[in-house]
RNA sequence: GGCCCCAUCGUCUAUCGGUUAGGACGCGACCCUUUCAAGGUCGAGAGACGGGUUCGACUCCCGUUGGGGCUACCA
């Protein structure tokens, strides 16, 4: 039997980086064991759930390559089955039901927090009398069902973690069924894994506290367990766990950043888990390969976008220019710059490897395109002013050798030499002398050759764009 | 507060009782380049603390401290 695992986001917010981690995680397991993934939606938050958050979780996965065999399977639609779980349970006495009203319960739980204490509902609904519960429902009564939790050690042996292990009586008889008939998280849940024959549930850390409950349903329904493993979540730099507030943190915003969504999945992969050696890279096939839950962190980790930056710097820099062609254009086109019919080719093979992101490469393109582009970041800036008058007089004199130079002689070979020339008859380094002109032309102090750079943007340009940053 | 999880350089990690504690990002220096990157070389940088167990602990056990998660008729 192969084994099947699932990811089982919910469609009330974009797709988290740490959801899309877990679900590269069950995704390399599948692969790796030629198991079944599922893709579930739990969508039984009406109130929250959108058809747009669903598209979107769709869009992401699909862009970090991540395929599921089966689904996607929605929560919202499996109803029935839930409510007729919780009713076999309610026939058995293993569930109970419950009368106590929101409010009743609001008040209880306020009182508790007032003293110090956390809630947990004291069971009362679940010692009435059979013929009080008859009236009650006879007369119309709303009323949620209950689990009834039994006494006892509740553990299980975890794929990361090693043993966990909670006692009964620190639980409660948590509702399963909402007064309205439709399921609560935990039986969901329970209820689909067990339908859908999941033998593996990998998931985030944040639902440790939720499976000994799941473990409980599982043992009232008489079903065997799953295995769990659940993975370290992602913090942000401040070691909390990632938000809006430590920046981007849905898989979207990256992909709009000009991530590559390759390099994306390979930074995801190994943050928290790692082959086990000195691997950074690793094309797919090595991922899937070199996987094993036993290689998961139980360490929370913080997710680090230089490096990120780093990894996508180095996929940018393998891939040939070509193929960054049509995605360095959406970038364009979004930045609003029309290349009027250029060949972009050479002018991205030129800053490809100067580049983190493909939003670097496009806004690079988009300077030699066009002059009111250029805008002196902090480092041109910094250079301008630590050469004082020097930038202008340095600026000055290479912008007398290169007008003296023929349109005809406007080429990278005799850019070169004269670039070589004025610095051999001024004593001056050639670093020294190009960096201001650097600067006139991108703004920064990154960029191909000078030569090269000078021969890109052309002559009547490349010498307007000298003189303007001169005065 | 209660329950649970976690703890190696700033960050991601290797180590699964015996290592000068290794690598990667970032940072610094140097090399390459009469230029910028990339690349290469080198450097600074870690076992939270206290007890055990052991011939020997980063590694096993206990405690402390510090982080984190959960504590809904949300998922």
């Amino acid at each position: 039997m192969p084994p099947r695992v699932r990811f089982a986001p919910s469609p009330t917010g974009y797709l988290h980086v740490g959801g899309a981690r877990t679900a590269l995680l069950n995704w390399l397991y599948a692969r790796k064991t030629g198991g079944i993934f599922i893709l579930r939606i739990e969508d039984t938050d009406q109130e929250r759930s959108t058809e747009a958050h669903t598209q979107v979780i769709l869009d992401g996965l699909k862009w970090l390559g991540i395929t599921f065999d089966e689904g996607p399977f929605f929560q919202a639609q499996n109803g029935g089955r839930h409510k007729a779980d919780a009713e076999a349970l309610l026939a058995q006495d293993k569930a109970y039901r419950c009368f106590c009203t929101r409010e009743e319960l609001e008040v209880a739980r306020q009182a508790a927090v007032k003293a110090g204490s956390s809630f947990r509902y004291d069971g009362r609904c679940g010692r009435l009398a059979a013929e009080e519960v008859a009236t009650r429902v006879g007369r119309g009564d709303p009323s949620s069902i209950r689990v009834r939790m039994v006494d006892g050690e509740i553990a299980w042996d975890d794929a990361v973690h090693g043993r966990i292990s909670f006692q009964g009586h620190d639980l409660d008889d948590f509702i399963i069924l909402r007064s309205d008939g439709t399921p609560i998280y935990n039986l969901a849940v329970v209820s689909d894994d067990i339908e859908m024959a999941v033998t593996h549930v990998i998931r985030g850390d944040d639902h440790i506290s939720n499976t000994p409950k799941q473990i409980a349903l599982y043992r009232a329904m008489e079903k065997p367990t799953p295995i769990f493993a659940h993975v370290p979540m992602i913090l942000g730099t401040d070691g909390k766990k990632l938000s809006k507030r430590h920046g981007a943190t849905a898989v979207g915003d990256y992909q709009h950043q000009g991530i590559l969504p390759l390099a994306m999945r390979n930074f995801l992969a190994l943050l928290g888990w790692s082959p086990g050696g000195d691997r950074e890279i690793l094309p797919e096939a090595e991922m899937i390969d070199l996987f094993s839950l036993g290689g998961i962190q139980k360490k929370a980790a913080v997710f680090d976008v230089a490096k990120l930056e780093w990894m996508n710097g180095q996929y940018l820099s393998a891939r040939p220019a070509a193929e960054l062609l049509e995605p360095v254009q959406v970038h364009l086109r979004e930045m609003g710059v029309d290349p009027m019919g250029r060949d972009l080719v050479p002018l991205i093979d030129a800053v490809k490897t100067r580049s983190r992101t493909l939003l670097d490469i496009a806004t690079q393109v988009a300077v030699r395109l066009d002059r009111s582009r250029v805008v002196r970041d902090a480092k041109g800036i910094q250079l301008a002013m630590k050469l004082g008058a020097a930038f202008s007089t340095n600026l000055l004199s290479s912008h007398a050798a290169l007008s003296a130079l023929a349109p005809a002689q406007w080429t990278p070979a005799d850019l070169e030499l004269t670039v070589k020339a004025l610095a051999e008859r001024e004593g001056k380094k050639l670093g020294d002398l190009m960096q201001p002109v650097r600067v006139a032309l991108t703004g920064g102090t990154v960029s191909e050759p000078v030569n090269e750079l000078l021969a890109v943007i052309g002559r009547d340009e490349s010498l307007a764009r000298i003189r303007a940053a001169a005065s």
